[in-house]
Order: C-alpha cells, then sequence, then structure tokens
DNA sequence: TAGATTGTTAATCGATTAACAATC
DNA sequence: TAGATTGTTAATCGATTAACAATC
C-alpha cells in the first residue's frame, strides 16, 4: 500500500500522495537499469538480496524503497523482474516520450545531446538552443542549433517537460527563467548558480568543476 | 581548533583529523567559488548571513562547515575573502598541480577534458586514453589520445592522483581496476556501474541517463 | 512443513538548524 | 558602548539499518 497523507483545499479532502524523499527517487534508476539488465539475461525474478550484493545497496533499503510505491515483490520469493521494471517505468514517468529542451551548444551541450540520443529511448532532446550567432544554424546530430528567442514559441507546438541548462554561469539564470515561462517544471542545470525558482520548479544543479574539486579533497597527501 | 581524534598505532598515540562528512566536502568547492567571485569584485570581508543568503544556504551551516578546519572568520566581522580563499584552496589541495588521467574519448571524454581545460588551472587532464583503434591517435585539444595499454606505464612518469572513467559500463571495472593499480586513489567515474575498489580509494559515480531519468519523477502529470 | 523473503515498525545513525555565549 | 557575527553546543529533522511478524 502507498502511504497517502490528507489535506484540507477549501472544506474538500484532497487525498495528495506522501512527499518521497529525493534521496530514494535518485535511486529509482539504479533499481530500474538492474532490472532492465536482469530481464535482458532472461532472469525473471530477483530478492532484495541480490540487488543489494549487486548493487552496493542495503536491501532493507531497497525493499523500504519500493513499497513506497506499492507492493512489488512476494514474501518467500521476491520481486518478479518484468513487473518491477514496467512498475519503475511508470513511477518515473518513462513510459511516455519526455521532449527536452537544451540551450547551451558548447562541448558539454553536444556531448549531452549526443550521449541521451543513445542511451534513452523515451527521453529525447527535442530542441537545441543557444545564443552565439556562429552556432547557429550549425547540426548536432539531427539536431539544428536553434536561436534561444524560438525556445518560448517553439513551446507552444511541442510540449517541452524537461530543460538541461548547458550555458555559462552569468547566463544561466535567464536561460532558466525563459524556461520557467515555457511551462517547463523540470529542470537540470549544469551551470555553477544556484538558481532561484517559484517552489513549483523542480531544478536539480550539477557541474563538472565543482564535482572535481570536492574530489580533490580525498587525494592522499 | 579543527576537531581531532586520538588513535592508538603499537603504543603510539596517532592525531589523526577527524572524518568529514561527504555533504560537508561537497559544499566547500561551492564556498571556494563564491568567495573567489567576491575577491574579483573587490569585496574583502563576507558574513555566513550573506553567503548562506546568495547561495541558498543555511549561515549556521556555512559556519560549522568552515569551523571543521579551523577559525578562519572574526566574531562581529565575518571572514576576509582573500584568507578564506587560500584556506579552501588549501584544504581542497587545490594549491598543487593535479593531474588527471582520462578513459573514453568518446563524446562525453571530449567534452569532459575540453570542459576542464578552460575552467580549472591547477587541475588537468594530462592522459587521455581509448580502446578503439580509430581513436588512437587522434587529437583532442592538445592531447592525443593513446592506447589504454599506455596508462600504467605513463603512470610511472606522470603522476596522476585523479582518473576520470568515461567508457561504456560493460568496461568500466577493467579500467578501473587499472586506475587502481597506477596508484590513482580517487575516480570519478561516469559508467552506471557500482564500483568494487579497495578500502583506500575513492569513488564517486555520476552518469547522465540516472539524473535524467530520476528527474523525470518529478514531471507534472 | 521448513526455508526464504517481503513489508513495516522500531532503533540507530547522521546531517541540519536553532540558540547563545564569546568577542570583535 | 551597542550591534554584529562567529564558533559551538543542544535540539531537531531526516535517512539508514535492524529486527521480525506475516506469508509464499
Amino acid at each position: 500500500m502507498s502511504t497517502f497523507v490528507g489535506d484540507f483545499v477549501k472544506g474538500v479532502v484532497v487525498m495528495k500522495e506522501a512527499k518521497i524523499s529525493p534521496s530514494v527517487v535518485r535511486r529509482l534508476p539504479i533499481y530500474l537499469r538492474h532490472v532492465q539488465d536482469l530481464q535482458e539475461a532472461g532472469i525473471d525474478t530477483v530478492s532484495s538480496k541480490e540487488m543489494g550484493a549487486k548493487l552496493d545497496l542495503n536491501p532493507a533499503q531497497i525493499r523500504k524503497d519500493l513499497a513506497y510505491f506499492g507492493e512489488f515483490g512476494r514474501k518467500g520469493v521476491g520481486y518478479e523482474v518484468e513487473y518491477l521494471s514496467r512498475k519503475l517505468e511508470q513511477i518515473l514517468h518513462l513510459d511516455r516520450q519526455i521532449h527536452v529542451a537544451l540551450v547551451g551548444a558548447g562541448h558539454l551541450g553536444i556531448a549531452l545531446s549526443n550521449y541521451t540520443r543513445f542511451q534513452n529511448e523515451c527521453i529525447s532532446i527535442s530542441g537545441l538552443y543557444d545564443r552565439a550567432p556562429d552556432k547557429i544554424g550549425t547540426q548536432v546530430g539531427q539536431l539544428t542549433v536553434l536561436p534561444i528567442e524560438q525556445l518560448e514559441s517553439d513551446a507552444k507546438t511541442t510540449t517541452f517537460t524537461m530543460g538541461i541548462i548547458a550555458v555559462p554561469a552569468f547566463a544561466a539564470q535567464e536561460v532558466c527563467d525563459v524556461m520557467v515561462r515555457c511551462g517547463i517544471h523540470v529542470i537540470l542545470n549544469f551551470a555553477p548558480v544556484s538558481l532561484k525558482v517559484p517552489a513549483y520548479v523542480h531544478v536539480r544543479s550539477t557541474d563538472m568543476t565543482t564535482e572535481l574539486q570536492s574530489l580533490a579533497y580525498y587525494i592522499p597527501e
């Protein structure tokens, strides 16, 4: 059973799913990939113990994570691989096409657009934008780099559900604002700035420099 | 004052710095970047309150994080920007040259090697390796793609202190093993596998697909 | 039936935030 | 001096792990 919390909105009880913690959500794709691998290998049942050993995670944590979304396993048996895979896809919204708007056609942007093209069927970069005149019009895979001004009008015909920001720090907030105006409420930001967004927008920031610098801490003397 | 823990090794008291939590370490580069920005803007003092507002972090957290490493601030005044910047560089080992071995000259590898070249002075990709014969010998920036077999011998002349794995999942563990044999004890892994390493090796794994898929969870219905 | 494994509650561990004495 | 801000302890919050009844 999933956990529910009741909410009162203007006298009407609105049932809303309990907020799942970010740490749990970030593990879901790891589970998904693993059961997909198992599926390909023709294995049709897996226990939390086996998954834990392979993924280097605590079996109790895996069971607890999955149990937030339903009762997917069978006691004494484990999880049916195909069923779990399908359920995880549903939970992660990977059962539909996800159109991503990518702004920034520099090295990183190009790598990202090539990368996602090969890795995901359902997540695809559907628009690649930049500001630099020398980049606009160039071809990246099957995409043509478009002027950033065009994003807002494109968003009227293509339903972008995710945005990726791959521009320099100074331009990131502006790009972010455009995305929010376009109705993009989920954003992956590679610029080293903390973006200001309305509460309903979900931003994750990550950047190479921060990553490398924090790892440098662990270099032995 | 930094916190110390005493350890008994063969009857001799060895003072060892208390292990700093990963969450703290990951915030340090964010502080560093901010004070570097302030320095460039000619500002010479900053309070935890001001930093918190800008970086979207709790001021108490910033003070506590910094206090693990020493008393860097002045009560009633704040932190001296230049001093804090220098201290953070020391803590993160960014006061020395860091040679990175990058394995995998695909789109991601190329983007990374271009990226780090522009962003960091002290962290530099000093060797770029791949297995594919059609990639070996090609030029990426000022680097020539070398055969992966050469990494072990190169490691005898260049002291690689970090490794980046940008190869497909199936090849990642093997590359990781080579790095560990080369004395590389800090590894950033972009392949979607959980790598098995000896306890003294520090690995951080991140990958685009997992990142995008977990974000997809937040797409509104 | 006996062994295995889930779903879930309770216990533990770790990280964040609040509060405040010390002091610039 | 009065106001500001640190460093640090205590309180809170959240995430992980252990334990176990239920049951396949």
